[in-house]
DNA sequence: CAATCTGTTCAAAAAAACTTGAACAAACTT
DNA sequence: AAGTTTGTTCAAGTTTTTTTGAACAGATTG
C-alpha cells in the first residue's frame, strides 16, 4: 500500500491541458530569454498553471524528463525563490509551488544573477584603470582613460537601474521609487 | 605599392595593450550577460578601445580570429547601430567606429532583441486564452483564467519597464520620463 | 579582361550548454 | 538491519551554438 494514499493531494491530470502546454511554452521562451535553460522553464511552467502543489515525480513524469534535470531545476529555482516547498503531512515527498509575486521573483533575479556581474564589473574596471596608469605615452594614457570614463558612466546608469525595475516590475501600479535616494523625478 | 599607403589612418599596435585586453574581456562579459557570443564582444571591445577606426584585416589579424567570425560579428553590430561605417578616403576596405552613446546603444538593441520577444509574447497569451476557454471544467476555467491575468499583469508591467529603462540609461543624469506618459511619479 | 583586393556565405569542425541515467546517500519502514 | 522511498551528483551522451576557412561574388585596377 502507498505511504501517503490517505493524504496525498488530488492528483494532477498526467497528460498536460492544451492551455498548460502553450502556457509552459511562454515561459519556456521567458527563460530563454533571461538565459536558463529550456528545463528550467517547463519546471517552472508546469508548477505555474497547477493547481495544486506537485512532488518531483509528477514533475518528471509529466514533463517527460529526467530526474537529474528535475533536480537540478529544481535546485535553482528554488535558489532563486522562484518554487517554494509546500509541506504536505502524511507524505515524505517534496512538494513545490511557484512563487506568484513578480516583485519577489524580480528581486531575487537581480540580487542573485545580476548584481554580482555588476560587482565583478566594478572591479574589473578598477584593473582596467591601474593598467592603463602605466602607460607611458602620454596622448594613448589619456585616450584610454577618457574610454574608462565612459565605461564607468555606463556601469553607474546600469546600477541606478536596479532600483527602478525593481519599482516598476514590483507591482503597486503607481510606484513611488523610494529606494536608494535615486535623484529619479 | 598599396593602394592606400598615402592616405592611411595610423596603424594600431597590433599586439593589444595589456589595457584593451582587460577592457576587452569586460565587452566579452557584458555580451554574455545580453546573449551575445564571445567574438561579438571582442570586436566591439576592440573598436571600443581604439583611438582609431579600423579596418576588416586589423580585427581579424589583431583578434585573431576567422575572417568569418569578423564578417558575421561586424553584420550584427552593425545591425544593432553598435558600429558605424567610417569613410576613409583613398582606401577601398570598410572602417569601422562604435557607437559610443548609451543611449543609442540600448535603445536600438531593446526595439531590436527585446521588443519583438514582448511582442509574440502577447499574441501567444492570446492563444493560451482561446485554449482556455474550450476547457469544459469550471473550475479548472476559473483557475486557468487566473493564473492567465497574472501573466498578463506581469506582460504589461514588463512593457511599462521598457521607455523607463531607455530613460534611465539614457543620459542625462538627472531623468524626467516624458515617454509614454508612463504613471511614473 | 585577367588579376587583385574586399568582404560574404555556408558547410563542416569545435566548443559550450544541457540532459540523461546509473550510482550514491540519507532517511524512513518493517 | 535489510529493504524502500526520495532525492542528489556527476560522468558521459546529446543538442545547440559558435567558430572556422574554403569557395564565391563584386568591385577595382593594370
Amino acid at each position: 500500500m502507498p505511504t501517503e494514499s490517505q493524504f496525498a493531494t488530488n492528483k494532477p491530470q498526467s497528460p498536460l491541458a492544451p492551455w498548460e502546454s502553450a502556457a509552459i511554452e511562454v515561459f519556456v521562451r521567458a527563460a530563454g530569454l533571461i538565459g536558463l535553460p529550456r528545463s528550467i522553464g517547463e519546471i517552472y511552467g508546469l508548477l505555474y498553471c497547477s493547481a495544486v502543489p506537485l512532488a518531483f515525480d509528477d514533475m518528471q513524469e509529466i514533463l517527460g524528463i529526467s530526474r537529474g534535470s528535475v533536480s537540478q531545476g529544481l535546485k535553482l529555482l528554488r535558489q532563486l525563490g522562484a518554487v517554494k516547498l509546500h509541506y504536505v503531512p502524511g507524505s515524505r515527498r517534496d512538494y513545490f509551488v511557484p512563487e506568484l509575486s513578480m516583485k519577489r521573483l524580480v528581486g531575487r533575479f537581480i540580487k542573485d544573477q545580476f548584481r554580482p556581474h555588476l560587482e565583478s564589473g566594478e572591479s574589473r574596471l578598477d584593473h582596467v584603470e591601474r593598467l592603463i596608469a602605466e602607460e607611458p605615452d602620454d596622448l594613448r594614457r589619456r585616450h584610454a582613460m577618457d574610454r574608462l570614463g565612459t565605461l564607468r558612466s555606463w556601469q553607474k546608469r546600469t546600477e541606478k537601474l536596479v532600483p527602478v525595475v525593481t519599482a516598476v516590475l514590483g507591482g503597486s501600479g503607481l510606484l513611488n521609487l523610494k529606494e536608494r535616494k535615486s535623484e529619479v523625478i
